[in-house]
DNA sequence: AAGTCAACACGGCACGTGCCGTTCCGCTAT
DNA sequence: ATAGCGGAACGGCACGTGCCGTGTTGACTT
């Protein structure tokens, strides 16, 4: 039976998407077709547009089948090296073969399609954010943190500077810079002696 | 004489990239096709391939035809204040309509063209970070930073933030949020009390 | 200085290709 | 019977490339 007529629904969607991931590292998202996912997943187009409203949504649903993002924080106490610990697993997940790109290539698709966009942000990026903020909250308790700090705010510090990394410099996120990266947003960049009194 | 042929290059040239913003502002630098650039110029699609080897290479040059971004630092002294002020007329003039939507464009295409990518960094963003830099420079001669601090680190902490809000959050810009950025950065995250030694 | 002309850039048109999103058809498991 | 399927075909759009007739330009002739 080479033919999937009538097999499950469950496991024809999970084909598409597969399909849609496999395609994806080949030919790189933009040049990825719907055309090409249903010829070789052996799929009417139809049954992809049934499911699927855009390219976007099929490829967005496709990364986060893949579920692995279980990336839950360590509490060992020290918040420094919790982050850091929680920050290389990250960026070993998300920006190296084979999920780096693909993720890369659905933050561009999130700029383009709102849909998307939200679809993302609660989906992964904001459980992701949420997680993050409640390990800061622990620590801003426990005084490791400035005790009036908005945490969402320290959200932005510590991530911003890896999205900035990738996305505008295109530069390669090592261990190092990591590391260099936390240090720097705990420290501040100011003077080591107070600023206010003299220094 | 309702045709422009033999019309000096530079008219034509500038034609085309005019329309091109404006058709940009207008349908979204997605839906922006070559075709109808050509055909709202007045032009043949030759003509711009002639020129551009890409709509992506087409739309910077387009933007950067502009050439408002005269983003100059002011030098009043204290570092803190001039970053806010700078970033400030950058916040005003790339986040906001009409050049706003066109920029977030243009650093989607430098995701997907290397092309784009390294045009933009060449011509737009390495010209902004060296003047911040040098800026930074300055400040930390004068003992205003961390003595021994990487500098393109501390314009990564001060810039990505922003990115990170609008790429990736998709939340305004506000001018507040620039503030709170600037303070904390230069702040750190890291409790009042010094960590290292007491101040 | 005035006239001439080949080279060049241009606008416009048409072509073949690829993918879009939709529709129809015949088949198959339920 | 019915609903979902694979597959084929459709009209539409934009791509990038040829070709054509036309206008401008600058070097050469006179």
């Amino acid at each position: 039976m080479a033919d999937k007529r009538g097999s499950r629904v469950a496991d024809r969607t999970d084909a598409i998407m597969r399909t849609t991931l496999e395609l994806g590292q080949e030919v790189g998202y933009a040049k990825l077709s719907i055309e090409a996912v249903a010829a070789r997943a052996g799929a009417g187009k139809h049954t992809i547009y049934r499911r699927w409203p855009s390219k976007g949504a099929l490829f967005l649903d496709s990364l986060l089948s893949l579920n692995e993002p279980e990336l839950n924080y360590p509490d060992t106490g020290d918040i420094e090296a919790d982050l850091r610990e929680q920050i290389h697993a990250a960026v070993d997940l998300l920006s190296k073969p084979p999920l780096g790109p693909l993720y890369q290539a659905l933050l561009v698709e999130a700029q383009q399609d709102p849909q998307v966009a939200e679809a993302l942000n609660e989906r992964f990026i904001g459980p992701q954010e949420e997680k993050t903020i409640a390990r800061l909250r622990k620590a801003r308790d426990q005084g490791q943190l400035s005790s009036d700090f908005d945490l969402s705010l320290a959200m932005a510090l510590l991530s911003g500077p890896f999205y900035f990394q990738v996305l505008i410099a295109r530069q390669p996120l090592t261990r190092e810079y990591v590391d260099r990266v936390i240090e720097a947003v705990f420290a501040g960049i100011g003077p080591k002696a107070p600023k206010t009194a003299g220094g």
